[in-house]
DNA sequence: CCAATTTGACCACAT
DNA sequence: TATGTGGTCAAATTG
């Protein structure tokens, strides 16, 4: 066959909030099919897997439960409001759009995992008024985090609650990492926050971060609410968290059993494991000088509902039947995380998300930027840098990694690195992958946009002449967990509207194997780096982190649903944005 | 006295 | 193979 190219744009990039298409490159891609696969893949999916994203509704420190869903922020001050994304009706509040069953269809979508429908509660949108608030000072904006409390909202939790919330950053070091990199100024982000709990993702936050991180968001949230609501103030937040934390109140009961000073980083990481019988679940918590997180790292999934008081003394241990008395959130919410959140899949936000699309299986480019996060993240690399500059409050970034192997899960299909190579016009190298199948001639280009390095941009080249391959050993396809990577991947922003018309894809989070069954043939899109990156124009938008989701689903997309382009309908669901 | 945390030592993995 | 780093163990410490 004909090869065709697709590019997805991976998030890498946390962008802020904004992801906008300028209407160049709208128009650009000149079909429409095209472009919506870009779209779609992430979109759709995005939202979608977002939902299958959070996969522990972890809340550290607040305990409240809320899904976090790390969106990718652009780096670059988006340039278009996040409302540019979508609008949403001034009046209207997020959560309440997500909430909204026409809007998501709980049958597909993403619902929340905990209550089955998005939990527009969580939404967190925080617009612009937290956007400033984040914090950070000047440093860094937060990002954007954009979060769906994953259970029940507490009635409490409002929207204004995530707004509040948001500040909390998860810091994600490959993005710190990156960060330093790149100026922080362009960080600017608007957050939405969503990712309350952690904080927000200071420095860059580029991904927003769904799944398991929710459930640390979640309990962010919480602790927002209960806590933290009014000023939020950034040291606040911090200090809030740091007693939160200790409280474990995102749902889950931990025991730390180590701490160490990692080398890169200034601040004390310190070790904990879910203190549920057998449960695998660990995380990685760093916390600045002053006590803020600024990066929470989570591996593997909880095999267990979590705790139900969001107030929890830290000792208590974990209800076995899960179901808590206290939340109905939590019940319901339970039973899909357990089954979402398998040991192995991890889930991050962040350029993590990013960088285990983008990378796929090696990972490779991500991991040489970052090769600290080997171990946890595995090839993964999630693991956040805190900039130096993280400092100001910024809410630690929460990445959820799987212990799986990566490789596997971010397309399906397992690649072979054979090349890297800059191409003209773009300094940032671009490396090289083939399909590992016997025969199978399909490749693909990763490489991180000119302009916005968060961006990942990946091109197909070719159609797979076979089926995605089965996950080694645990087969992604089968485990839960590697749905949850998936959803790793692909952090999902939350949008409505888009939401509405993807049963497929929205259904995703929760059924992503079938999803990615599909196929894996063809490959698609229209979009090719070139085309992404020629395009200048196109825009990570305001959504913040959404952006940054938006990317990952796109990239998302590509892999596990190559057929975007094969359907139209996808395209229709598009069509709101686009206009 | 108990439980949780701290912290130095050890182990595994990557380079 | 040596070295460095991150992660984990487990005794000691603390509340």
């Amino acid at each position: 066959m004909a090869s065709s190219a697709s590019a997805s744009i991976s998030n890498s990039m946390n962008s802020p909030s904004n992801f906008s298409f300028s209407t160049q490159f709208m128009t650009s891609s000149s079909s429409p099919s095209s472009f919506t696969n870009l779209l779609s893949g992430n979109n759709k999916d995005m939202d979608n897997l977002s939902w299958g994203l959070y996969d522990h509704g972890t809340s550290d420190r607040f305990g409240i439960e809320i899904p976090n869903y790390k969106s990718f922020q652009p780096l670059s001050p988006p340039p278009v409001s996040p409302s540019s994304y979508f609008a949403i009706p001034p009046g209207l509040s997020p959560t309440e759009l997500l909430d909204s069953p026409v809007i998501f269809p709980t049958s597909n979508g993403p619902a929340s995992p905990t209550t089955g429908a998005f939990a527009g509660q969580t939404f967190n949108w925080r617009g612009n008024s937290n956007d400033n608030q984040q914090g950070v000072s000047g440093q860094e904006k937060n990002y954007s985090d954009f979060s769906f409390p994953t259970q029940t909202r507490p009635p409490a939790i409002s929207s204004s609650f995530f707004q509040s919330s948001s500040n909390s950053v998860t810091v994600e070091k490959s993005l710190k990492r990156k960060q330093e990199e790149w100026n922080f100024d362009q960080l600017k982000q608007t957050d939405f926050s969503s990712d309350q709990k952690t904080g927000v993702k200071s420095e860059f936050a580029p991904e927003q971060s769904f799944s398991s991180e929710l459930g640390p968001l979640q309990a962010n949230m919480q602790s927002v609410n209960t806590a933290a609501q009014p000023s939020f103030n950034q040291y606040n937040q911090s200090a809030h968290y740091m007693r939160e934390n200790k409280k474990s109140d995102d749902g889950y009961n931990w025991r730390k059993y180590g701490q160490k000073q990692v080398k890169g980083s200034e601040n004390p990481r310190s070790y904990y494991k879910c203190t549920y019988p057998n449960c695998p679940t660990k995380k990685k918590v760093e916390r600045s000088l002053d006590g803020q997180i600024t990066e929470i790292v989570y591996k593997g999934s909880h095999n267990h509902p979590k705790l139900q008081s969001s107030r929890r003394s830290s000792s208590q241990l974990v209800q076995p039947s899960g179901g808590a008395s206290s939340e109905i959130s939590d019940q319901s919410v339970a039973p899909v995380e357990s089954s979402m959140m398998q040991e192995d899949s991890s889930i991050s936000l962040g350029e993590d998300e990013f960088d285990q699309s983008s990378s796929m299986n090696s990972g490779e480019e991500d991991n040489a930027n970052e090769p600290d996060a080997k171990r946890w993240q595995g090839q993964n690399e999630n693991e956040s840098i805190l900039g130096a500059g993280s400092r100001t409050v910024r809410e630690p970034r929460i990445v959820v990694q799987t212990t799986s192997d990566i490789d596997i899960l971010d397309d399906g299909y397992r690649w072979r690195k054979y090349g890297q190579k800059v191409v003209k016009g773009n300094p940032n190298p671009r490396s090289y992958y083939k399909c590992t199948s016997v025969g199978c001639p399909v490749r693909k280009h990763v490489g991180r946009a000119s302009q916005d390095l968060r961006a990942v941009i990946t091109t197909y080249e070719g159609k797979h002449n076979h089926d995605v391959p089965a996950a080694r050993g645990s087969g992604y396809m089968n485990k839960a967990p590697s749905i949850t990577n998936i959803t790793a991947n692909a952090p999902i922003p939350i949008r409505p509207s888009v939401m509405a018309n993807h049963s497929n894809q929205t259904s995703y989070p929760n059924s992503l194997h079938g999803t990615r069954s599909l196929p894996a043939s063809g490959i698609q899109a229209p979009f090719t780096l070139e085309m992404l990156q020629s395009q200048g124009s196109f825009e990570y938008s305001s959504f913040g982190k959404q952006n940054g989701t938006y990317m990952n689903q796109t990239q998302y997309s590509e892999g596990v649903f190559p057929r975007a382009k094969e359907e139209p309908k996808n395209d229709s669901f598009f069509d709101p944005f686009l206009n």
